[in-house]
DNA sequence: TTGGTCGAAAGATCCCAAGG
DNA sequence: CCTTGGGATCTTTCGACCAA
């Protein structure tokens, strides 16, 4: 690239400066006609052009050469600049949309944050709620009355225990094969094979089944799981065992008050009442089950 | 006057087809 | 297979022209 710089360098300061010409209108006007009809004459037909042209006659058919060679890189280049315009524009009106999509979604946020401040706030007022927002637990065994939502519909032990085995039930016909229809929460992996994932079924209205471990599964991934539960239970801000009752197949049925984690951090902290099952069944897999109280 | 742009010209390099 | 001629492309230089 060097070489190539010096000689032409030396070639240009060689040139005679007469050299360089300047078509006239006419002479491009007829250059301009012959392009447009055939971009790339061969070497033949440029002579042949000279000739039956009379403005053409007094250029050297190297020039006219030398114009249609320069004349197809110009065509290159423009359409290569129209090109790159086209899309200029088509980035600039997008642009312009999703900055008006920013625009609206700013402006509910920010009408989402106030409405939860207002709610906040009110909830405050009716002395039911904490004064502490903080990333502390809003429950604390008892002894903090402040709780947010309201308790149970039936927290007797038989009452417990029919919910219990109306979710087991639930669940386990959900639970076989690939019946279960998984639901990716925010966070989380999809499908039945990921492990401690919190799964929401389809088609049970109202209703939230926890699932962290599945019928039939290997009870060496069971295992894994219950060792790891701070994973097992990373959604969660804080639990609380109000009650643990016994129950059938080696199981027991918990009473848990359970605050989630916010899905964002503009929204509230999701607080449940929950009944977890838990139970050995036959093969020694395990099955821990969740019902959503509220 | 000066800086930018356009156009003409030429060199270097690569590729391809034709001919010996 | 090698050489040769020509085209394509990229790059550079320089003159002309124009607007600030």
């Amino acid at each position: 690239m060097v070489a190539a710089r010096e000689s032409a360098a030396a070639a240009a300061a060689a040139m005679d400066a007469s050299k360089y010409v300047r078509y006239t209108p006419e002479q491009v006007d007829a250059l301009e006609r012959l392009y447009y009809e055939c971009p790339k004459p061969s070497s033949l037909r440029r002579q042949q052009l000279v000739r039956e042209c009379p403005v053409l006659a007094h250029v050297d058919p190297k020039q006219i050469k030398v114009w249609f060679q320069n004349r197809r890189c110009r065509e290159k280049q423009r359409k290569e600049s129209s090109r790159l315009q086209a899309l200029n524009r088509k980035l600039t009106a997008m642009n312009k949309l999703l900055m008006e999509e920013n625009d609206r979604l700013q402006k509910q946020v920010s009408q989402l944050v106030y409405e939860n401040g207002y709610y906040r706030h009110h909830t405050n007022n009716a002395g039911l709620t904490t004064t502490d927002t903080s990333c502390e637990s809003v429950v604390t065994s008892g002894q903090n009355q402040n709780v947010v939502v309201p308790p149970p519909r039936d927290a007797s032990p038989a009452g417990l225990m029919s919910i219990a085995e109306e979710t087991l039930t639930e669940f386990l016909s959900k639970a076989t094969g690939t019946a279960v229809e998984w639901v990716q929460m925010p966070g989380m992996k999809p499908g039945p094979d990921s492990i401690g994932i919190i799964a929401i079924s389809h088609g049970c209205a109202g209703v939230a089944a926890r699932a962290c471990g599945l019928v039939g599964m290997e009870p060496a991934k069971v295992a894994e799981i219950l060792k790891d539960r701070p994973l097992w239970l990373r959604d969660c801000r804080s639990m609380e065992v109000v009650n643990v009752l016994p129950a059938g197949s080696n199981g027991t049925i918990e009473l848990l008050y359970m605050q989630l984690y916010a899905p964002t951090t503009l929204a509230p902290a999701r607080d449940f009442w929950m009944l977890r099952y838990t139970s050995i069944l036959d093969g020694g897999s395990l099955v821990v089950c969740e019902r959503s109280l509220s």
